[in-house]
DNA sequence: CTGTTAGCGCTTTCAA
DNA sequence: TTGAAAGCGCTAACAG
């Protein structure tokens, strides 16, 4: 089923099945509904390929997922593709492994796809900086931080993690734990790590405390798995630790888990706070202590920042959105 | 950048190019060379919208996920990825809203992707048997139970959600229980969902206890926030029940919080069994029991069957994976 | 308002 | 072993 068996059965010329195909004005009225008869009869969707393979813009927005199995980011997709429903453009979602090389798949899609914007969530232009910026289209990092990279329509929209885990750990001081565990994840990967990191080490230092990594700070993976060997490790290393800074909810959650196995109770015997402030931080027992990401918002900036770069040429911007520090049920007062 | 560039560079004829890029054997190994070098030079891909309108086959499995937000469908997709990297054939995601009809958006992905074989994440062909019956190319579905359809290469691989359903309730039976409550999907909806009510009223019928339905079944979404509301509903309509049986492991953990909060211990006053056997199931506290769906072992032997239809003309098989039940911790014995 | 036609970038025959 | 050229299905410019 061509456009030319259409314009057979139809008896007129492809051109025409075309132009009613892609909603043109200048055709009679009788005309398109002849067309829109057939088209309906055999169910007849146009190639896609061969219509890109023309066109110069798709109306089509490119979402780029890393890691298509965090809970985080997974809210945010769903998120967008509400949005994007009423919106005139319609997405695309390329799944990427957690290894790819996001700027160059990029590329590629927009070679392929012709989109007219890109989001990328859970991807670190840090890390790629160079082939970023031979992308000359409108983009969007969603929940990673950017810096602006000069030349780009490159924008971010992300939650301070820097302050936010200053937020977690001042928390943490507060109610008298100055002994604190860290469960995060590997300090040469994503930029995330580093800031939560960095944020919790100022924390610590306006306070006077030291921190000793190779004692206090356990590497792991963003799983539930790798958040309870973490914890375990930690339990060793520092058996008299209060409190635990995790990275995220799940590991936080791991971490409990194994904690009671351990014969330590949360937040009895060790206090825990988590980060993310996924739906499960507040239907695990003990309701978690977190750092909750505002996804929807997240997701609506995202992409309203790409809307205006596409459609009235705004400059990429860099923008936080707001956390909220959730206290939840899982750190108990010292003192 | 276009083929064409790329020949006029090497001072040779498209032809040639595409032959090397294709790693057609009838070329010199000078010019594949000369050529190579070009396109190593500047990154060059072959447009594949343009490649896609010549090719027949594309060598692509393509798997449509519908409902990406779903723990199950993350799992086996992950799996299915990471088992197909060493194959010859490339991967194509395609996400899916809950609404979308799968069949019909299979025959849009046929006619543009032009794949091997499709893989269907979460889709129900029993809703749109008409549409799949037009789907004239090995397909698996995966997690959701399939019947035969005539005249189609349409294989499916599920556990068998009607025993291991059966399993639960007599669990909760032997361990003395017979006022049980069921928080369970929309029975107009998923097939799932009936097979799993029809398997817990088969045994309760043979333990000759009658069930109530308009005042023991809870519908819920399969989310938390739903499973909790779900809860709510069911103590108030039924306050003496003394067991939970909830489709999911996400259904059964909004539950749980939700008693918990109500003042209800679960085990203790509540027992509860969850289905699917997530990751988060063996991290809850309580432990959760549930039904153990196989996810690797789903995803390898669909992708088998998949592999066999293409490459063996093997005919469509309708397949369970065994599952496991998992104890846990969240059910009580009362005898 | 409608028909005709030149490509979009690629693969693949057919000739050389 | 290589070059030339015919399309794959579609859009858009042009002519009528």
């Amino acid at each position: 089923m061509t456009i030319k068996d259409i314009a057979r059965e139809c008896g007129c010329a492809v051109g025409t099945v075309s132009r009613v195909l892609n909603n043109h004005p200048d055709v009679s009225e009788k005309t398109r509904e002849k067309v829109m008869a057939v088209v309906k009869k055999h169910d007849f969707i146009l190639n896609a390929n061969a219509k890109l393979l023309k066109a110069q813009d798709s109306k089509t927005i490119q979402i780029l997922v890393k890691g298509s199995s965090s809970i985080l980011l997974n809210s945010l997709l769903e998120r967008i593709q509400k949005r994007m429903e009423p919106l005139q453009y319609s997405a695309g979602v390329v799944v990427l492994d957690e290894y790819d090389n996001e700027a160059k798949a990029a590329n590629r899609v927009y070679y392929e796809q012709k989109p007219v914007g890109i989001i990328f969530l859970g991807g670190s232009p840090d890390l790629f900086e160079e082939d970023f910026a031979r992308l000359q289209l409108p983009c969007v990092v969603i929940s990673n931080e950017a810096k602006p990279i000069e030349g780009t329509l490159l924008s971010s929209v992300s939650t301070d993690n820097f302050t936010a885990a200053c937020h977690s750990a001042d928390y943490l001081l507060q109610m008298g734990h100055t002994k604190i565990g860290v469960i995060g994840g590997d300090l040469c990967g994503s930029g995330i790590t580093q800031r939560r990191y960095d944020g919790f080490l100022a924390s610590l230092a306006k306070a006077g405390i030291a921190f000793d990594f190779a004692k206090a700070y356990a590497t792991a993976k963003y799983s539930f798995e790798d958040g309870a060997k973490a914890a375990g490790t930690l339990m060793e290393r520092y058996p008299d630790l209060t409190a635990i800074f995790a990275m995220s909810d799940v590991m936080a959650i791991g971490a409990i888990r194994r904690l009671a196995d351990l014969g330590r109770r949360v937040p009895d015997d060790v206090s825990i706070v988590g980060f993310d402030g996924i739906p499960l931080s507040e239907y695990y027992q003990p309701r978690l202590a977190t750092i909750r990401q505002q996804t929807d918002l997240l997701a609506d900036e995202g992409l309203n920042i790409l809307l205006d770069t596409i459609e009235r040429n705004a400059s990429p911007r860099n923008t936080f959105i707001p956390f909220e520090f959730i206290a939840g049920e899982s750190v108990r007062r010292l003192i």
